[in-house]
DNA sequence: ACATTGACTAATT
DNA sequence: TAATTAGCCAATG
């Protein structure tokens, strides 16, 4: 992938907010969207954002990234949990995951309660 | 060009 | 809630 999609997801995961989460396919279809914006095709998935995370590496709010069941990675389960600890994430009772429902994040883009017929 | 792999997801069971 | 299965997109061999 370029560096070009790089900068994206990187810059899009360091705007989550402490305490908040999103989740691989978010931003993944969060960065399609700049993507299509900016003029380009859309491209990428979950995976590839997974995959900018791990060239990344540390220098980034990784833990604030989980798959959709809330978890993160195997070999980082533990010390995410302990971010998540820090900075007050919403977990669910088994304290592995994150309560999606609770500390999902969405872009600042418009947060209408009601205006689901747009787009 | 084909097969495999990966910080994934959604639908089934 | 957890395990399986089948898609998914791009990189690699």
């Amino acid at each position: 992938m370029d560096d070009d999609y790089l900068e994206i997801v990187l810059d899009l995961v360091e705007r989550i907010p402490s305490g908040r989460a999103m989740t691989y396919g978010l931003v993944a279809e969060v960065v399609s969207e700049e993507l299509v914006a900016a003029g380009g095709p859309a491209r990428g998935g979950p995976r590839q954002v997974g995959h900018v995370m791990a060239r990344a590496g540390g220098g980034i709010p990784w833990w604030r990234v989980v798959n959709v069941t809330g978890r993160a990675p195997a070999h980082l389960r533990t010390s995410a949990i302990a971010h998540w600890l820090a900075e007050g994430t919403p977990r669910t009772a088994s304290g592995e995951r994150i309560a999606l429902r609770q500390a999902i994040w969405f872009p600042p883009q418009d947060h209408p309660h009601d205006a689901p017929a747009a787009r």
